[in-house]
DNA sequence: GTCTATACGTTGATAGAC
DNA sequence: GTCTATCAACGTATAGAC
């Protein structure tokens, strides 16, 4: 591991944080101690709390859009699938954490419109590459789907998104499974279903 | 509307305040100013604020399994699905509220054993009532699902959820409505979708 | 039951020394 | 850049008068 500059410590803990215990359930004095600074310090680097939260959201956003792109190099929607899901559980590993997004999602009213604008938009670009899967395995195994790509890949990203909730509630992998095993169905061949 | 005692009025002005900005996200001195009384009254009631957040997710949780038993009376599974989404459609029309023990899944850790015991059930609860409707529409119309009924009954309530979330986000009822429909074609005949 | 008064830690934030 | 000192407002909570 390497040596981070004292912004980078805050917005690394400052993830965890939300992720765990959401916008409203943590504090300057929290993030303080976990990095070893005074909370004037935190000021510094991030005037109001909002500037913080705005700041985490973006990079927490760009990391994942990073792994979305990576994606791209996967030839069939099945390899897409499988890695896109692969990365959702090895992210519910820390058991501890949601999805940085899915918990300012509910907090919404919270949160102000720049921040709300982030968390919107990463849901849409989510949907998008969903959608865009199901329609290259639609292409690819001349199969059909119980709905138009862009609504099953809405249904399937929430459904995801409430999973990795469950799985910190319920302390069980068991719902994200349950989507990825649906998800992986949509990509695949039909008939590839028991006889 | 009748009279409501001031008990009555605290319990709820909180199941409104937790939907729209979660535990964490508002005060005694909210719910004070709400109900015209002083936060020492509130303490008379609700001596801690997570007594209040029990009692009001035990209020909640009470209502909604008191609908979900409504749905007992209903013939077809298809008649069923169809009560309970319009059940979920009309709580989504106060845009600015989710369920309340969706709200209260993402602040987990910031929860008392009691009350996350409660959330836990709720969800259970929801997931098993769906699977039933899913195995009651195989044996109407000998049917196959793309799952097994408890696991696409996971799947379902989990997409329920956070589309209740992205109504809110986004002010469209499009990712509940795509639910929805998913739902109702699992629930009714098959092939009667397109030629 | 409801209030006043009060306690006391926490909160996000600022000014200014070093 | 980081700190000390300080702030006013807010947070839950309690004691006791009425």
């Amino acid at each position: 591991m390497k040596t981070q500059s004292v912004r980078e410590q805050l917005l690394e803990h400052t993830l965890v944080l939300i992720r765990r215990r959401g916008v409203n359930g943590f504090s300057y004095r929290d993030l303080a101690e976990l990095v070893g600074v005074k909370t004037s310090s935190i000021h510094y680097y991030f005037p109001s709390k909002d500037d913080l939260v705005l700041e985490a959201v973006t990079e927490y956003s760009a990391r994942v859009m990073e792994r979305l792109r990576e994606l791209d190099r996967l030839p069939t929607a099945q390899d897409q699938a499988r890695a896109y899901l692969q990365n959702l559980r090895a992210a519910a590993c820390h058991g501890d954490q949601i999805c940085l997004v899915g918990m300012l999602s509910t907090e919404v009213l919270s949160l102000s419109p720049a921040t709300q604008a982030v968390v919107r938009d990463f849901f849409r670009l989510h949907e998008e590459r969903l959608a865009q899967m199901l329609e290259q395995a639609v292409r690819e195994h001349a199969r059909s789907l119980p709905a138009a790509p862009h609504e099953l890949a809405q249904v399937i990203y929430a459904a995801l998104q409430n999973a990795l909730v469950s799985n910190r509630l319920f302390g069980s992998a068991e719902r994200l499974d349950a989507v990825g095993q649906l998800l992986m169905d949509y990509v695949s061949a039909p008939m590839a279903r028991a006889a």
